[in-house]
DNA sequence: GAAAACACTATGCACTGCATGGAGTAAAAA
DNA sequence: TTTTTACTCCATGCAGTGCATAGTGTTTTC
């Protein structure tokens, strides 16, 4: 019956803490004017915590309690720090994109866009599960907004055409994500072993005897290109060298 | 002590089995030499209905019980259709992948591979949980393997290099993918309301002043494309027009 | 000094995949 | 035909999840 009275307090609250969290390096300050206890934690020890569990064994093995019991506490602790579940993935997410230094090549388009690639690749295998987090062009976090701002400016110095650019930041960013993601499966590979592989490849040809007629190139195709789990890095600067070519060939 | 003389009823039977499951409209048999009771489900029902679920309510919400439940029964059902939710999943991922026909236009390379890639951009579109699906040139079932092999024949039937043919593979998956992806979430933005986005915006604004000049190119960007939004299709096919030019540059 | 705001803990709820054991059924083996 | 065996389906239970809630104690502000 009787409402509360409560003051509406402005429905963007939460939002508006996390951006302050996503920014805190970059001039804001972390929401806490505080007046309780002191924090016993600090934001960026947890988030590399989460990190270092996420590469260790996967981001489904990420939850508040494994990370709380890392510092020996329980796990509703993470939540002043963090707001939510999601806001920890992101948070998360961008504290591991931290762009390194590198000079632009400016030999070529092609070339200054195999240097950026390469280093977006290397983060990826870093951190594999970066691949299970959605990307869009909208900022989520500043270091993924400087990875943007680094390929827009490649772009710019070699004069592509501002029609083609968002073409070629979809596909940049997509390549570099698919690469990144089977290489870290091959890699995963090793560990488990690659029977289980062979396995069903093995009972897939039993089972349809005339797969290779059914199919010609495609199952020709693997034992053909093992420079694939070889090395994923000549594959990525393949692509690279062939998105340049295409975006010199069209106006 | 007395070690059971179990036959070890060969290791990869689980293997075996989800194998079977998946080329079962191919020529296999669903294993099942029964001898128990009738089956009371049928595994394209529960698939389809698995499928409608992430549909609707997203892949997070496909669960055994839920999938049971729309069929009246308890959640165990289920394991002696697929074997595991691993499986489950893996199943509907192919059963999702029908891949519909059409026509190879023989007027260019980039008209077939725009056509190859709005096909499976549908398909991607209707159900957009197949992005977070691990993909891999490694075939998993046969609907997937008939979308690699169409690709590869339309690679093989302009020529393109075969040094080249990886690479492409790579791109062209790739750029659907994440084209689809963010076509999805502009599509999911309606309903939710956009409003949560354009809130984050404003307030990293509000508390960085400065961040269009720290991001000249990147903050710049968004407002130049709203074709991104209103026609992802067109995205798609300059991409492909992009890669088809660069194919035919690279030798 | 009083009071509000905070960090942290404990508990509980609804949910997950799936191991386990049991009941009943149909087909194969005897 | 009888017995055995393999099967489906159900109920329960376990360990795990995010997080709402309530309570306790600490710190800052009025």
């Amino acid at each position: 019956m009787s409402v509360e009275p409560e003051p509406e307090p402005e429905p963007d609250q939460d939002v508006d803490a996390h951006v302050r969290r996503l920014w805190r390096h970059r001039g804001t300050t972390v929401p806490t004017p505080r007046r309780g206890p002191r924090q016993q934690l600090d934001l960026d020890e947890i988030l590399q915590t989460g990190i270092a569990i996420a590469d260790a064994e996967g981001l489904a093995a990420v939850s508040t309690r494994a990370i709380a019991a890392r510092f020996g506490k329980s796990g509703m602790v993470i939540y002043p720090y963090v707001g939510s579940k999601e806001n920890l993935l992101a948070l998360m997410q961008d504290h591991a994109c931290a762009m390194p230094q590198w000079d632009d090549p400016d030999t070529s388009l092609a070339d200054a866009l195999q240097a950026w690639a390469l280093a977006l690749f290397e983060v990826y295998l870093a951190h594999p599960w970066l691949t299970e987090r959605p990307w869009s062009h909208a900022s989520q976090g500043p270091n993924e907004q400087d990875w943007l701002e680094r390929l827009l400016r490649i772009l710019d110095h070699w004069k592509v055409p501002p029609s083609a650019r968002p073409v070629a930041v979809t596909m940049l960013y997509a390549t570099v994500r698919a690469t990144a993601e089977t290489a870290a499966s091959y890699q995963r590979m090793d560990r488990q072993g690659i029977a289980q592989w062979r396995d069903r490849a093995h009972a897939t040809v039993r089972h349809i005897p005339d797969l290779p007629e059914r199919y010609p190139l495609s199952t020709g195709l693997e034992p053909l290109t093992p420079q694939w789990q070889d090395n994923p890095r000549a594959a990525l600067t393949g692509s690279m060298r062939l998105l340049a070519a295409g975006l010199r060939g069209a106006g």
